[in-house]
DNA sequence: ATGGTTGCCTCGCAA
């Protein structure tokens, strides 16, 4: 069995204590972490290492940052999204572990939704749908796990109508989620629980977490031949109500090995 | 109610 997590822990240095104690309950044997907001020599590698993890990151000073960590050995496949020479932002890495190709992904959030930053989060979104025909043509178990920044549909809102003009929930977005899932991806926490309400993000505003105002947007998309190991998806929500916690809460699968 | 919260590391921006 592989157990694999991706969480956007909304600043790894203030996370950290957070993390590790997570890990260490949780023990995921790959996790995908989104928005570090730290240059990849910043990133507390030794720290994760004395958990008996290995880690990949790109990193940014203050913005995006994606790592992989993995009990096995990491080998960097990409470390950024093809398509655009000129996009310095850091929000792709890709990497083979554990038998597995993975991704940790930090889509463009996009908002406001008039603007170069919705223009900028399509445009994301058509390269990930084109690198990731690519990955499905090895015809191989892939995993892109991240925060992709889209709401799939209304049942993964607690009010649909609130967020209907915002970049997360757009018919634009939503339109170019399902696409990519269409290419032939499995959404693994909605194939598995096709009716639930169960929510990855709280805003940190307004009492969303004590009244459970969510969003599901961070989402774990297979491969067929990933999709054909799955066994189990579920959003741990116990981190989310700890003290200094992230907006986000980890969302995990597991696969048979 | 043009509000409210967190993290960056500055006095504003991104989410």
């Amino acid at each position: 069995m592989v157990k694999i997590a991706t969480w956007n822990v909304n600043s790894i240095k203030a996370r950290i204590e957070a993390v590790v104690a997570w890990l260490k309950s949780a023990s995921p044997d790959i996790v995908l972490l989104q928005e570090l907001k730290c240059l990849e020599a910043d990133f507390p590698r030794l720290e994760l290492e004395a958990l008996g993890y290995q880690s990949a990151a790109v990193g940014q000073k203050s913005y995006n940052g994606v790592a992989v960590l993995s009990k096995r050995p990491i080998e960097v496949t990409l470390s950024r999204l093809p398509g655009d020479e000129s996009d310095e932002q850091a929000r792709y890495l890709e990497a083979v572990t554990a038998g597995l190709r993975v991704a940790s992904i930090y889509l463009p959030n996009g908002n406001p939704p008039d603007g170069e930053k919705y223009a900028y989060k399509l445009a994301w979104m058509e390269r990930l749908q084109r690198h990731a025909r690519d990955l499905l043509a090895t015809e191989t178990a892939v995993v892109l796990g991240g925060d992709y920044n889209a709401i799939p549909a209304a049942l993964d809102c607690y009010d649909p109508a609130a967020w209907a003009g915002d970049a997360l929930y757009k018919i634009e977005t939503r339109q170019r989620f399902r696409g990519l899932v269409n290419q032939g991806w499995t959404e693994a926490f909605r194939a598995l629980h096709p009716h639930v309400r169960s929510y990855s993000f709280w805003d940190y505003q307004g009492g969303a977490w004590q009244n459970d105002l969510g969003i599901r947007i961070d989402h774990l998309l297979l491969s067929p031949q990933a999709a054909d190991r799955l066994e189990d998806c579920r959003i741990d929500r116990e981190p989310r109500g700890r003290k200094k916690a992230s907006d986000h809460t980890p969302v995990i699968c597991e696969l048979a090995a």
